[in-house]
DNA sequence: GAGTTTGAAACT
DNA sequence: CAGTTTCAAACTC
């Protein structure tokens, strides 16, 4: 399949936005030889739970788009993208499906088969593979289970593991093929256990249930685990963060299960394997092994669960014959067994889930294979010497099997979802639209051809991997992402926003040293190969660290850079904070402190309303549904692009009937208004190619500059304070900036074209603020609207423009220079302290001749009144007051106006003061006094200050309406004496 | 449309 | 940090 930006609008065709579907990991076990240092870690388990994630030792400065565009880099490239997660309106449903973690999958109709689609891009393993039992269980390179029976193994077959919860699991040899892992909250009783056939020292954690196929001789069977840890003499906790999030991930539960019977879901972060090496088996994650979620591994499977559906990840051919399925299955099959030659090398790994589902379209032959189970996954491990390292089987319901390498395998996030619904649908293009529980948003996954052949790995099919994961964090918003063996990924929001993503890691701002909070922003600054670090910089990573940013126990163990984060798309879940009742959001955080910059003074101007702009107070969480697609796209260049759909919200316009100038319509994303993700595609599907890369691009421009603003927002403490507060109630939640991303990343606001605008329409219909017309600055200055608000220039008349994707280096050397010299630069200028609060601007103006009064006041422009921040000189755009109009004040600037140009004998303007004749000092003490009249009055009664200061500003515009009404009758007086003077 | 004005951005 | 220059939009004619 051919991975066009066309096909992709078809599949964006769809407009059901998914719920926060992100892509979420790739796992990569077998590439981390510095995973190796963490399995040869004996710390603590707090020690280890800190350096989860981060494997990277090394951290490489070099840019994803370095990365990326290394020749021969074909790793498969992690992202992480924290989505918006804002909840659609209205909120009540949104929230609601969200919260009960309905979700609901669809598949494209042009496919028979429904699945989330990875690209699988190793090489094939031909080599048949060594009995289960007989050889090490591996897992890319990370041995899960060894063959030789540890001390702990009861009977020499079963090994007891303890769990941080007390609960005991009994990991068991077997010959068996599937083998069950029993837990038990107090002891290793028969009645209350559930079974899980795993080697010796191996435990499985918080994972779907994985069942090999009957075929296998030997496999794995885990079942409901929750957080495991194992039994290690330390009695260290391995798994310190993922104890407490079986509430958020939800794992395994079925619905079925009731709380006393099953244990509560949660994931394993770390195994000890028979050797007494501690095995990672994901960074941060709940999935285990195949990062498969239990819940939601299974496209188009419902999954009611009290739990949180689990991300799912789903490898499946180009059939996608799975995603039909009503369960979720994630099978891991020990022994490989060769391939024939030809063979389809299109895994799947389908997770379905055993609850009940409504699944309307079942046409998989894969069935659930337990009514517990949440899900199963058959990969096949590498056993032994037979299989590679860091390969691993994978073999789909249908028999099929591929070797690839664990790191191809994307991780889906284990998001805990308590909504037993799910729905699969299958949309055109191959796109396969699912929903999650307590997804509200439908997530698509497409499987795209691997047209990259120069990878030195085999490609097993031309398949493309879409994953998408639920972020531990509700939210509505889903994402869709292919991930491929390719340099260079855009991100495309429906909302208009393309971004690319090659230089993911350019995106996060450098991480202060010894910043601790902030360092999911952060990208690293050390320089390394460009292989190393593309394998280093993993979603995996970013989430380890981000959840290290929930952690307020963040330590420095480790290098300083191992605490970098890489390739951090973070999208702000303020919807997600707010329906849980956490903390306030970073964004809050960052409003509280403008406000105390500005002060008290809030002003209300209402002089001039903001069309569309969401002054109702309404949070932004309820608004925002997007899809992701990332879905890379090759281009002329190899760039690749992952373009990300942004449902739900849709297209932001701005509001104003005015154009806004620079930095506007990066502003409050109140302002911003949802369009229909239908029009938004349609009009994507419209755009030429070159025209969705500039979008593509844009997205990620704003990313950049979001990036830099939530950095810069989340440095003061006590904003960190909040964040970890949030974040550390809402568990697994990541603490991200609690400003959507997406917001930012979307078009700006413009006004809605009413007329004929056209032109400023962009390549999504949307209202484009206008068009640039910079000559010398290549548009590459904050001179440039275009550039200031981080979109590409389009359609403008611009010379010598390096605003486009052409010049990507050089944008994005001008980014970092603005962000140099300013921090802020792409920050909005224009922003509400607080949510009805009036807009401001952030920075004030400095005019000194215009009065505030044209639009070369930024003020003025963006129709708000200037404040203390503002150092203009003769200012007069203040506040309206209903007893003042601004005509009034028009008429008293047309008044000075006139009076200062006054033609002498010779017919040229002089100067003239009286227009200050009014302003006299005694009417300015008049004045004053009054004010401090009601001060004291107001001192006296105790009255509220507030009440005082509305008050003295109201004596203010009494005393001014007074001077003004006297101004214009003297004003009147002044020209009749002038025309009976010049008549005379 | 050309020229002027203006103020933010950039520079020194 | 202040002053100057550059720049592009806003404005005027």
């Amino acid at each position: 399949m051919d991975t066009s930006v066309s096909s992709e609008l078809d599949e964006l065709g769809d407009t059901t936005p998914l719920p926060g579907l992100t892509l979420y990991d790739l796992l990569d076990p077998s590439t981390s030889s510095k995973e190796q240092n963490l399995e040869s870690d004996d710390n603590s388990g707090a020690d280890t739970d800190n350096k989860r994630g981060y494997v990277v030792k090394k951290e490489s400065s070099t840019t994803t788009n370095e990365l990326l565009n290394a020749p021969g880099q074909k790793k498969a490239q992690t992202v992480r993208i924290l989505e918006n997660k804002r909840l659609t309106a209205p909120m009540g449903t949104a929230l609601k499906n969200m919260l009960e973690g309905s979700v609901r999958v669809v598949t494209t109709p042009t496919k028979t088969s429904s699945a989330t689609d990875i690209k699988i891009l190793n090489k094939l393993q031909t080599k048949p593979l060594n009995a289960f039992g007989n050889a090490p269980v591996k897992i890319g390179s990370t041995t899960i289970a060894a063959p030789t029976t540890s001390p702990k193994n009861i009977g020499g077959v079963k090994t007891a593991i303890k769990i941080s919860d007390g609960k005991v699991l009994y990991l068991q040899k077997s010959t068996l093929p599937v083998v069950s892992v029993t837990t038990d909250r107090s002891a290793p009783t028969s009645s209350n256990i559930r079974h899980a056939i795993l080697p010796k020292g191996v435990t499985p954690s918080g994972t779907p249930t994985m069942k090999n196929n009957a075929s296998n001789s030997s496999s794995l069977t885990v079942r409901g685990l929750t957080t495991v840890e194992t039994s290690k003499p330390t009695g260290q906790s391995l798994n310190a963060v993922a104890t407490n999030e079986s509430s958020s991930s939800g794992l395994l539960k079925s619905p079925s299960a009731d709380a006393a019977s099953i244990p509560v879901a949660t994931k394993i972060q770390v195994v000890r394997t028979a050797d007494g090496k501690l095995i990672k088996l994901n960074q941060g994650s709940p999935p285990v092994l195949l990062n498969a979620k239990p819940a939601t591994l299974g496209v188009r499977t419902s999954v009611s669960s009290t739990q949180a559906a689990i991300p799912t990840a789903i490898l499946s051919n180009n059939s996608n014959k799975l995603m039909n399925k009503p369960t979720a299955q994630v099978i891991i099959k020990g022994p490989l067994k060769q391939l024939p030659a030809g063979a389809s090398l299109r895994p799947v790994i389908n997770n379905s889930s055993s609850s009940s589902s409504s699944s309307s379209n079942s046409n998989n032959a894969t069935t659930s294979t337990s009514s517990s189970t949440i899900a199963s996954a058959t990969i096949a491990t590498s056993a032994g010497s037979s299989m590679p390292t860091g390969k691993m089987l994978v073999q789909s319901s249908t028999g099929k099997q591929i070797v690839v390498a664990s790191r191809n395998i994307i991780k889906l996030s284990p998001k805990p979802s308590t909504s037993t619904t799910s729905n699969t649908n299958t949309t055109a293009g191959g796109l396969h639209a699912i929903q999650l529980p307590g997804k509200s948003g439908l997530q698509y996954v497409r499987v795209l051809p691997n047209n990259n052949s120069s990878s030195n790995e085999i490609k097993t099919s031309p398949q493309k991997v879409s994953l998408g994961r639920p972020r531990t964090t509700s939210n509505n918003n889903s994402s869709t992402v292919s991930v491929s063996n390719t340099t260079k990924i855009v991100m495309k929001t429906t909302g208009g926003s393309i971004v690319p993503l090659p230089s993911m890691q350019t995106l996060v701002p450098r991480r202060a040293p010894g910043a601790t909070s902030n360092a999911a922003y952060t990208k690293p600054l050390s320089n390394s190969s460009s292989l190393d670090a593309a394998r280093k910089h993993r979603l995996s990573d970013i989430n380890v660290q981000l959840k290290q940013l929930t952690s307020d126990n963040v330590t420095d163990s480790g290098s300083p850079e191992a605490k970098k984060a890489r390739y951090v798309i973070a999208m702000p879940h303020t919807s997600m904070t707010s329906a849980t009742g956490s903390a306030t959001s970073t964004a809050s955080t960052s409003q509280k402190h403008m406000q105390k910059l500005i002060g008290a003074r809030v002003p209300q101007v209402k002089r001039v309303p903001v069309q569309g702009a969401n002054m109702t107070g309404s949070n932004s969480n309820t608004t925002t549904r997007k899809v992701y697609n990332l879905v890379t796209k090759s281009d002329a260049n190899g760039v690749k692009y992952m373009i990300c759909n942004k449902g739900g919200e849709g297209k932001p316009r701005t509001v104003f009937n005015t154009t806004m100038r620079r930095g506007y319509t990066l502003a409050d994303t109140k302002l911003r208004r949802p369009l229909a993700l239908a029009a938004q595609q349609a009009r994507l599907k419209q755009m030429k190619p070159h025209q969705q890369r500039q979008i593509v691009a844009q997205v990620k421009q704003r990313q950049l500059q979001l990036q830099k603003q939530q950095q810069s927002t989340i440095t003061k403490p006590q904003q960190q304070q909040q964040i970890l507060k949030s974040t550390a109630s809402q568990d697994t939640k990541i603490a991200v900036p609690s400003k959507p991303l997406f917001d930012v990343l979307k078009p700006p606001q413009m006004p809605v074209p009413v007329t004929g605008a056209a032109a400023a329409l962009d390549a999504l219909g949307g209202s484009r603020r206008k068009h640039c017309n910079c000559s010398k600055s290549q548009c590459l200055k904050l001179y440039c609207d275009c550039f200031a608000n981080g979109e590409f220039c389009q359609d403008c008349t611009c010379k010598d423009c390096f605003n486009n994707l052409d010049y990507e280096v050089k944008r994005e050397r001008a980014i970092r220079s603005c962000l140099e010299r300013n921090p802020s630069a792409f920050k909005p200028k224009i922003t509400a302290p607080n949510s009805g609060d009036m807009r401001l601007h952030n920075k004030g103006c400095n005019c000194k001749r215009s009065g505030c009064l044209k639009n070369y006041c930024e003020c003025y422009e963006a129709k708000i009144p200037c404040s203390t921040m503002c150092k203009c000189v003769g200012c007069r755009n203040m506040e309206d007051r209903p007893d003042v109009d601004m005509d009034s004040m028009d008429s008293l600037a047309d008044v000075k106006l006139q009076a200062n140009k006054v033609k002498d004998l010779n017919g040229t303007y002089i100067q003239d003061n009286r227009s200050n004749v009014y302003l006299t000092d005694d009417v300015i003490e008049a004045t004053i006094m009054c004010m401090i009249s009601r001060i004291v009055t107001h001192e006296k009664q105790n009255l509220p200050i507030e009440e005082t200061e509305r008050e003295v500003i109201e004596e203010l515009g009494e005393s001014l309406n007074q001077i003004i009404t006297f101004a214009k009758e003297k004003n009147d007086t002044f020209h009749t004496d002038d025309h009976k003077t010049t008549a005379a």
